[in-house]
DNA sequence: AAGCTGTTTCGATGGATGTCGATACAGACG
DNA sequence: CGTCTGTATCGACATCCATCGAAACAGCTT
C-alpha cells in the first residue's frame, strides 16, 4: 500500500447489450422479437437471487462501487461462482468493472437501469 | 354468441408471490436474501423473449386485456407451450388470467410493473 | 525472480427450463 | 347427451445454467 495513483485497466468486455437504445414502455405496443430478445437478456440477469443481490451490494454500496472481495464474503458460494455471475450482469450491461491494482471494482451502469424501469412505466392513469 | 353476460371465473392461481410489499430500490439498501429469491422469480419470468413478448402483447392490447387465443397466432409454438409461458407470468404476480365463457382473458397486474419499476429506480442525481 | 493474493477461465456435473405431443378439462352448441 | 373448440396439465426430452475444484492470469511485495 504505498502507490496512491493506480493504473485502472477497463476490465468490461465488449458489453453484449448496447445500453442506449430506445424502450417505450410494454404498454405503448407490442415487442418486436429482436428487442424481446435483447431485452430478455438483461431480466434473465437479474433473474437469480445471488446477481440480484450482487447489484443490489454494488448500487448501494459506499460511492457507487464494490470490490469483488468485498462480494465473495457475503455469500456461501466460491469465488469461481461469484465472478461468474458477475460476469453475467456485465455481459448484460448492468454493471461495469475495472481493475485498480489488485482489485477489480465493480459499479452500475444507470442508463441500463433506467432503460428497464422506462419499460415497466405503466400507462398515466390506466 | 347469444349470451351478453357470461360468468366471470377467476382462472388464476394462488399467485405464488404477493404484489404489495415494500420495495426500496436497489441503490438505497443491500437486498435480503429472502426478498431476493421473491423478486429474482419476477425477473426470471421476465427473463425470456416469449414471455417478454406476451406481457406486451397483453399490456398494450385493447382494455389492457387479451384472449388466449389472441397470443397463440402471434408466435411459432404450440399451444400447450405458450399456455406453460402464461402460468410462469402468472405465478411470478405479473399477471392475472379470468375465464369468460370459452375464452379465458389475461390482464397485467399494475402493481407488480411499479414495484419492479420502482426497485430499479435511481438515486435523485447520482 | 519467486512467491503470494485476488480474480478469472476452464471442464465437469446435477438440476432447472423450454418445447413438444398426447391427454384431460371447461364450456358452448346442436 | 355427444361433439366440437379453446385452454390447461402431463410426461418426455434436449438444452441451458448454477455450482464446484483445478488451473491460469494479474499484480503486488520481497
Amino acid at each position: 500500500m504505498s502507490k496512491q495513483s493506480l493504473p485502472v485497466v477497463d476490465v468490461t468486455g465488449p458489453g453484449d447489450v448496447d445500453a442506449d437504445e430506445c424502450c417505450p414502455p410494454l404498454t405503448s405496443e407490442p415487442l418486436g422479437e429482436e428487442r424481446a430478445v435483447e431485452l430478455a437478456r438483461v431480466f434473465k440477469a437479474m433473474g437469480d437471487p445471488v446477481r440480484l443481490r450482487l447489484l443490489s451490494l454494488i448500487a448501494s454500496n459506499q460511492g457507487g462501487e464494490a470490490c469483488v472481495c468485498e462480494l465473495t464474503g457475503v455469500f456461501d458460494l466460491s469465488g469461481p461462482t461469484i465472478s461468474h455471475h458477475l460476469k453475467v450482469l456485465r455481459e448484460a450491461g448492468l454493471i461495469t468493472g475495472e481493475r485498480r491494482g489488485t482489485w477489480v471494482y465493480y459499479r452500475v451502469v444507470p442508463e441500463r437501469l433506467a432503460q428497464v424501469s422506462t419499460l415497466l412505466d405503466l400507462a398515466p392513469t390506466s
